[in-house]
DNA sequence: TTAATATATGAACAATTATTCATATGAAGG
DNA sequence: CCTTCATATGAATAATTGTTCATATATTAA
Protein backbone atom coordinates (compact mmCIF):
# COMPACT_ATOMS: atom_id res chain seq x y z
CA UNK A 1 0.00 0.00 0.00
CA UNK A 2 3.16 2.20 0.74
CA UNK A 3 6.59 1.76 0.18
CA UNK A 4 7.10 4.45 3.10
CA UNK A 5 6.06 3.72 6.25
CA UNK A 6 5.52 5.73 9.30
CA UNK A 7 8.01 8.04 10.48
CA UNK A 8 6.99 6.98 14.39
CA UNK A 9 9.08 4.91 16.12
CA UNK A 10 7.27 1.61 16.86
CA UNK A 11 7.02 1.48 20.16
CA UNK A 12 5.79 -1.62 21.31
CA UNK A 13 8.80 -4.44 19.30
CA UNK A 14 7.73 -7.46 20.45
CA UNK A 15 4.23 -7.05 20.27
CA UNK A 16 4.01 -5.69 17.30
CA UNK A 17 6.06 -8.43 15.49
CA UNK A 18 3.79 -10.79 17.16
CA UNK A 19 0.95 -8.79 15.64
CA UNK A 20 2.50 -8.23 12.40
CA UNK A 21 3.82 -12.25 12.24
CA UNK A 22 0.01 -13.47 13.09
CA UNK A 23 -2.03 -10.53 10.46
CA UNK A 24 -4.57 -12.80 8.13
CA UNK A 25 -3.05 -12.02 4.21
CA UNK A 26 -3.51 -9.79 2.68
CA UNK A 27 -5.75 -11.49 -0.16
CA UNK A 28 -7.78 -12.78 2.46
CA UNK A 29 -8.43 -9.53 3.94
CA UNK A 30 -9.18 -8.08 1.09
CA UNK A 31 -11.85 -10.57 -0.07
CA UNK A 32 -13.47 -10.31 3.26
CA UNK A 33 -13.43 -6.31 3.13
CA UNK A 34 -14.79 -6.83 -0.30
CA UNK A 35 -17.84 -9.26 1.07
CA UNK A 36 -18.79 -7.06 3.35
CA UNK A 37 -19.23 -3.96 1.00
CA UNK A 38 -21.38 -5.98 -0.55
CA UNK A 39 -23.83 -5.69 2.59
CA UNK A 40 -23.06 -2.26 2.93
CA UNK A 41 -25.80 -0.95 0.97
CA UNK A 42 -28.95 -0.55 2.12
CA UNK A 43 -30.46 -0.86 -1.55
CA UNK A 44 -28.91 -4.42 -1.62
CA UNK A 45 -29.62 -5.35 2.25
CA UNK A 46 -33.67 -4.60 1.36
CA UNK A 47 -33.11 -7.33 -1.43
CA UNK A 48 -31.46 -9.28 0.72
CA UNK A 49 -34.30 -8.96 3.55
CA UNK A 50 -36.65 -9.64 1.05
CA UNK A 51 -35.16 -12.49 -0.05
CA UNK A 52 -34.56 -14.58 3.22
CA UNK A 53 -38.31 -14.73 3.01
CA UNK A 54 -39.22 -15.85 -0.25
CA UNK A 55 -37.59 -16.50 -3.29
CA UNK A 56 -38.92 -13.20 -5.93
CA UNK A 57 -39.29 -11.67 -9.44
CA UNK A 58 -36.82 -8.56 -10.16
CA UNK A 59 -40.39 -6.65 -10.45
CA UNK A 60 -41.64 -8.19 -6.90
CA UNK A 61 -38.59 -7.39 -5.73
CA UNK A 62 -38.55 -3.59 -6.94
CA UNK A 63 -42.02 -2.95 -5.42
CA UNK A 64 -41.12 -4.37 -2.05
CA UNK A 65 -38.41 -1.95 -1.74
CA UNK A 66 -39.78 1.10 -3.39
CA UNK A 67 -37.16 1.27 -6.19
CA UNK A 68 -36.76 0.74 -9.91
CA UNK A 69 -36.66 -2.10 -11.95
CA UNK A 70 -33.50 -0.83 -13.62
CA UNK A 71 -31.65 -0.12 -10.06
CA UNK A 72 -32.68 -2.97 -8.50
CA UNK A 73 -31.76 -5.42 -11.66
CA UNK A 74 -28.06 -3.55 -11.24
CA UNK A 75 -27.72 -4.75 -7.62
CA UNK A 76 -28.82 -7.90 -8.30
CA UNK A 77 -26.05 -8.58 -10.52
CA UNK A 78 -23.98 -7.34 -8.31
CA UNK A 79 -24.99 -9.83 -5.39
CA UNK A 80 -25.27 -12.99 -8.10
CA UNK A 81 -21.89 -12.24 -8.90
CA UNK A 82 -20.81 -12.49 -5.04
CA UNK A 83 -22.66 -15.57 -5.06
CA UNK A 84 -24.74 -14.69 -2.68
CA UNK A 85 -27.92 -14.96 -4.28
CA UNK A 86 -29.02 -17.26 -7.26
CA UNK A 87 -31.46 -17.08 -10.18
CA UNK A 88 -33.42 -19.71 -11.99
CA UNK A 89 -35.39 -18.43 -14.99
CA UNK A 90 -38.99 -19.53 -16.00
CA UNK A 91 -40.44 -17.91 -19.13
CA UNK A 92 -39.61 -14.22 -19.31
CA UNK A 93 -39.35 -13.90 -15.58
CA UNK A 94 -36.02 -14.76 -13.43
CA UNK A 95 -36.47 -15.71 -9.66
CA UNK A 96 -34.20 -14.83 -7.45
CA UNK A 97 -33.26 -16.08 -4.06
CA UNK A 98 -30.90 -16.46 -1.32
CA UNK A 99 -27.26 -18.44 -2.38
CA UNK A 100 -27.04 -19.95 1.39
CA UNK A 101 -27.69 -19.90 4.80
CA UNK A 102 -24.24 -18.43 5.54
CA UNK A 103 -25.68 -14.92 3.95
CA UNK A 104 -28.95 -14.89 6.43
CA UNK A 105 -26.54 -15.43 9.26
CA UNK A 106 -24.41 -12.44 7.93
CA UNK A 107 -27.42 -10.56 7.56
CA UNK A 108 -28.92 -11.33 11.38
CA UNK A 109 -25.55 -10.99 12.97
CA UNK A 110 -25.77 -7.14 11.64
CA UNK A 111 -28.52 -6.33 12.65
CA UNK A 112 -28.27 -8.21 16.22
CA UNK A 113 -25.14 -5.87 16.41
CA UNK A 114 -27.29 -2.67 15.83
CA UNK A 115 -30.23 -3.53 18.18
CA UNK A 116 -27.81 -4.66 21.24
CA UNK A 117 -25.90 -0.84 20.92
CA UNK B 1 -36.45 6.74 -2.32
CA UNK B 2 -38.40 6.35 -5.76
CA UNK B 3 -41.78 8.60 -5.74
CA UNK B 4 -42.65 6.73 -9.01
CA UNK B 5 -42.84 2.63 -8.89
CA UNK B 6 -41.30 0.20 -11.74
CA UNK B 7 -43.64 0.17 -14.23
CA UNK B 8 -44.15 -3.68 -13.86
CA UNK B 9 -47.29 -5.65 -13.23
CA UNK B 10 -46.50 -7.36 -9.60
CA UNK B 11 -46.57 -10.82 -10.40
CA UNK B 12 -47.44 -12.25 -7.56
CA UNK B 13 -49.51 -9.93 -5.25
CA UNK B 14 -49.61 -12.50 -2.04
CA UNK B 15 -46.68 -13.63 -1.65
CA UNK B 16 -45.70 -9.70 -2.41
CA UNK B 17 -47.91 -8.11 -0.05
CA UNK B 18 -46.95 -10.67 2.92
CA UNK B 19 -42.92 -10.25 1.82
CA UNK B 20 -43.54 -6.26 2.17
CA UNK B 21 -45.64 -6.18 5.46
CA UNK B 22 -42.75 -8.14 6.99
CA UNK B 23 -39.51 -6.05 6.06
CA UNK B 24 -37.50 -5.04 8.22
CA UNK B 25 -37.83 -0.86 8.86
CA UNK B 26 -35.36 1.30 6.72
CA UNK B 27 -33.89 2.96 9.60
CA UNK B 28 -32.58 -0.72 11.18
CA UNK B 29 -31.95 -2.09 7.32
CA UNK B 30 -30.31 1.30 7.13
CA UNK B 31 -28.15 1.53 10.04
CA UNK B 32 -26.63 -2.27 9.62
CA UNK B 33 -25.84 -1.72 5.76
CA UNK B 34 -23.63 1.52 7.66
CA UNK B 35 -22.05 -1.05 9.70
CA UNK B 36 -21.38 -3.28 7.24
CA UNK B 37 -19.90 -0.40 4.86
CA UNK B 38 -17.27 -0.29 7.95
CA UNK B 39 -16.08 -3.34 7.47
CA UNK B 40 -16.36 -3.09 3.49
CA UNK B 41 -12.59 -1.50 3.64
CA UNK B 42 -9.03 -3.32 3.40
CA UNK B 43 -7.80 -0.91 5.43
CA UNK B 44 -9.89 -0.56 8.27
CA UNK B 45 -9.91 -4.60 8.26
CA UNK B 46 -6.48 -4.85 8.50
CA UNK B 47 -6.55 -2.50 11.82
CA UNK B 48 -9.65 -4.83 13.65
CA UNK B 49 -7.45 -8.03 12.49
CA UNK B 50 -4.24 -6.47 14.52
CA UNK B 51 -6.62 -5.11 17.70
CA UNK B 52 -8.37 -8.50 17.61
CA UNK B 53 -4.36 -9.85 18.74
CA UNK B 54 -3.83 -6.84 20.82
CA UNK B 55 -4.21 -3.82 22.19
CA UNK B 56 -2.23 -1.10 19.71
CA UNK B 57 -1.25 2.46 19.46
CA UNK B 58 -1.67 4.34 16.47
CA UNK B 59 2.03 3.97 15.82
CA UNK B 60 2.21 0.24 15.61
CA UNK B 61 -0.87 0.17 14.11
CA UNK B 62 0.30 1.97 11.01
CA UNK B 63 3.64 0.04 11.08
CA UNK B 64 1.98 -3.51 10.57
CA UNK B 65 -0.82 -2.57 8.45
CA UNK B 66 2.05 -0.77 6.19
CA UNK B 67 0.13 2.33 6.00
CA UNK B 68 0.74 5.98 7.15
CA UNK B 69 -0.17 7.21 10.86
CA UNK B 70 -2.48 9.74 9.11
CA UNK B 71 -4.28 7.48 7.01
CA UNK B 72 -4.69 5.26 10.00
CA UNK B 73 -5.89 8.07 12.43
CA UNK B 74 -8.65 8.72 9.89
CA UNK B 75 -9.76 5.63 9.60
CA UNK B 76 -9.52 5.20 13.78
CA UNK B 77 -11.50 7.94 13.77
CA UNK B 78 -14.21 6.41 11.73
CA UNK B 79 -14.09 2.88 13.63
CA UNK B 80 -14.37 4.66 17.01
CA UNK B 81 -17.38 7.16 16.30
CA UNK B 82 -19.10 3.37 15.12
CA UNK B 83 -18.10 1.88 18.29
CA UNK B 84 -16.13 -0.94 16.86
CA UNK B 85 -13.41 0.39 18.75
CA UNK B 86 -12.25 2.40 22.08
CA UNK B 87 -9.16 4.25 22.94
CA UNK B 88 -7.12 4.69 26.35
CA UNK B 89 -4.75 7.49 26.43
CA UNK B 90 -1.35 7.14 28.43
CA UNK B 91 0.72 10.39 28.04
CA UNK B 92 1.28 10.89 24.54
CA UNK B 93 0.48 7.67 23.22
CA UNK B 94 -3.26 6.27 22.68
CA UNK B 95 -4.11 2.90 22.81
CA UNK B 96 -6.87 1.60 20.71
CA UNK B 97 -8.35 -1.70 21.64
CA UNK B 98 -12.04 -3.98 19.93
CA UNK B 99 -14.89 -2.03 21.82
CA UNK B 100 -16.68 -5.86 22.03
CA UNK B 101 -17.22 -10.06 20.89
CA UNK B 102 -19.32 -8.58 18.82
CA UNK B 103 -16.72 -7.31 16.52
CA UNK B 104 -14.48 -10.13 16.66
CA UNK B 105 -17.68 -12.19 15.60
CA UNK B 106 -18.40 -10.37 12.36
CA UNK B 107 -15.21 -10.37 11.37
CA UNK B 108 -14.75 -13.95 11.59
CA UNK B 109 -18.41 -14.42 9.99
CA UNK B 110 -16.93 -12.93 7.01
CA UNK B 111 -13.54 -14.66 6.98
CA UNK B 112 -15.54 -18.31 7.64
CA UNK B 113 -17.70 -17.35 4.43
CA UNK B 114 -14.51 -16.85 2.11
CA UNK B 115 -12.71 -19.80 3.17
CA UNK B 116 -15.64 -22.40 2.50
CA UNK B 117 -16.52 -20.53 -1.05
C1' DT C 1 -44.06 -11.51 -37.75
C1' DT C 2 -45.43 -8.11 -34.54
C1' DA C 3 -46.57 -6.43 -30.07
C1' DA C 4 -46.14 -6.71 -25.30
C1' DT C 5 -43.76 -7.72 -21.19
C1' DA C 6 -39.74 -8.91 -17.94
C1' DT C 7 -35.22 -8.26 -17.43
C1' DA C 8 -30.49 -6.65 -18.51
C1' DT C 9 -27.10 -3.31 -19.58
C1' DG C 10 -24.19 0.77 -21.16
C1' DA C 11 -23.17 5.57 -20.49
C1' DA C 12 -23.53 9.67 -17.83
C1' DC C 13 -23.91 11.97 -13.59
C1' DA C 14 -23.83 12.81 -8.74
C1' DA C 15 -22.34 11.55 -4.46
C1' DT C 16 -19.39 9.33 -1.32
C1' DT C 17 -14.98 8.16 0.35
C1' DA C 18 -9.91 6.85 1.18
C1' DT C 19 -5.54 8.78 0.96
C1' DT C 20 -2.17 12.40 0.94
C1' DC C 21 -0.07 16.57 2.42
C1' DA C 22 0.42 20.13 5.46
C1' DT C 23 -0.34 21.56 9.79
C1' DA C 24 -2.41 21.67 14.44
C1' DT C 25 -2.85 19.86 19.13
C1' DG C 26 -1.21 18.12 23.28
C1' DA C 27 1.92 15.86 26.44
C1' DA C 28 6.70 15.02 28.30
C1' DG C 29 11.45 16.21 29.01
C1' DG C 30 15.21 19.28 29.12
C1' DC D 1 9.81 28.11 27.73
C1' DC D 2 11.18 25.37 23.92
C1' DT D 3 11.70 21.09 21.59
C1' DT D 4 10.33 16.62 20.50
C1' DC D 5 7.23 13.12 19.67
C1' DA D 6 2.49 10.82 19.09
C1' DT D 7 -1.70 11.75 17.36
C1' DA D 8 -5.46 14.38 15.15
C1' DT D 9 -7.48 16.93 11.52
C1' DG D 10 -8.76 20.01 7.46
C1' DA D 11 -8.54 20.53 2.55
C1' DA D 12 -7.66 18.68 -1.87
C1' DT D 13 -7.52 14.96 -5.01
C1' DA D 14 -8.54 10.63 -7.11
C1' DA D 15 -11.23 6.75 -7.34
C1' DT D 16 -15.26 4.15 -6.61
C1' DT D 17 -20.03 3.52 -6.82
C1' DG D 18 -25.36 3.85 -7.01
C1' DT D 19 -28.97 5.65 -9.71
C1' DT D 20 -31.09 7.24 -13.83
C1' DC D 21 -32.24 7.23 -18.61
C1' DA D 22 -32.38 5.13 -22.81
C1' DT D 23 -32.18 1.10 -25.06
C1' DA D 24 -31.24 -3.86 -25.88
C1' DT D 25 -32.42 -8.73 -25.25
C1' DA D 26 -35.44 -12.46 -24.75
C1' DT D 27 -39.74 -14.79 -24.24
C1' DT D 28 -44.66 -15.24 -24.93
C1' DA D 29 -48.94 -14.45 -27.22
C1' DA D 30 -51.68 -12.86 -30.95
Amino acid sequence: MKEELCECTVIHKETVEKVKSNMLSDELIFDVAELFKIFGDSTRMKILCALKMSELCVCDIAYITNSTQSAISHQLRILKQSKLIRSRKEGKVVYYSLADDHVEKIFEIGCEHIEEI
